[in-house]
DNA sequence: TAGTTCACGATTGTTAACAATCTTTGTCAA
DNA sequence: TTGACAAAGATTGTTAACAATCGTGAACTA
């Protein structure tokens, strides 16, 4: 999520036991259920590579947000009466602070995080967690396609969305969520991919 | 799916085994990945449980199709020029001669299955495996909240549907649907939900 | 008789050794 | 120099034994 770890590099068994300080099992449970999300491949007697997504690939989560995330917005801005949205201001708060901070790797996933917090709010579970897995899969994909730059969503579209559910705007919400997505899809190169570095482990090892 | 697990079935590794005829590690894999899908419940040190879905958690499901299968079969109707269907009208005719045979089991299994197909039309791969866990969960609820009577979908809804997508009627086919889980919710008796019986995984024997 | 405690059996969680597979390295020949 | 082949090393997959935990039932006490 905070794009630390390249597409494909290879997340070695024992590198991880070692560095979590944990045995094999633990290590293996893990890795099966990051590749149940798609987060991790699991290739058969080769070992876990992070996922690298293609175009299709990436094409199809962007639909697949196009699908969910409007419908979503638009219902919260609907039934906002009994929901507790100061979980967004906060988070919006929290972007703006690492933003003036300019910390790359905080900006990133929280950018991210803020999508999966409107799927939160919405106080179901099963649109929570579809939601996480897609917004997941966006990271990497930003990571791979997108430039260096804007590699976090433009600066004031969340607080914009936030401020059309906060007045029962659905209208509104959907058609600014819409034109987002498609500023972060528009941002990407679909062609050059980056480069995809298969770097040593070692970059957790500051946690 | 076809529920012949009830809800609350205790699923020990040892019984699974040798149901299967297969070591403890394949057992305790199919179990932690069942168990992130929902299906199950892992209790810690205490074992593996079928999830027994609360109310709540039953119109969760229900608000999570409603806020996706709409859009979905309104793109579907749409973008069917380039879309292969006859995968969606050979299964209507494989429900029809289930329903002909009273086959209860194979009912209930395909009825799942047409939405899951819906889905997988798309050719997108995360909206299929949403929908699939969804589809899965709805199985759940429909085993433990529904009367024995309607547990299958009504008999021609799904080819309704159907014909709305092939004739590129987008909005009488979003409404079809959305009166289709409405008619599947009603069949419901929230409160009187069915003996949670902790059957023995014998039933599992026939395979 | 009801309730508590303890011990036994059963089940799950973990570890470590072993087997199988793949990758790499080195050698040989064309 | 390049290609194929073979052996060694490293990595993953599997199994089985061991440790920890939980549920049950018997025994005991109030």
């Amino acid at each position: 999520m905070e794009q630390r770890l390249a597409p494909n590099t290879k997340l070695s068994e024992a590198r991880l036991c070692e560095t979590f300080g944990v045995g094999r099992m633990h290590v293996r449970r893990a890795l099966l259920l990051l590749s149940s999300q798609g987060i991790i491949e699991l290739q058969s007697n080769r070992g876990a590579y992070v996922a690298c997504p293609d175009k299709s690939e990436a094409s199809d989560v962007f639909a697949a947000r196009m699908l969910i995330e409007p419908p979503l917005v638009r219902q919260l801005a609907q039934s906002s009466g009994e929901i507790d949205l100061t979980v967004l201001t906060d988070h919006i708060a929290l972007e703006d602070t690492a933003r003036e901070q300019n910390e790359r790797t905080e900006i990133i996933r929280l950018s991210g995080e803020f999508h999966t917090k409107l799927a939160q709010a919405t106080g179901n579970k099963f649109i929570f967690r579809m939601m996480r897995e897609l917004v997941t899969r966006t990271s990497l994909i930003v990571g791979l396609f997108g430039s260096s730059e804007n590699a976090s969503c433009p600066d004031d579209e969340h607080s914009n969305i936030l401020k059309a559910i906060q007045s029962h705007s659905p209208e509104m919400a959907e058609q600014l969520l819409i034109s987002h997505l498609n500023h972060i899809q528009s941002g990407l190169d679909m062609e050059s991919r980056q480069q995809p570095q298969d770097d040593l482990a070692t970059i957790l090892g500051s946690d």
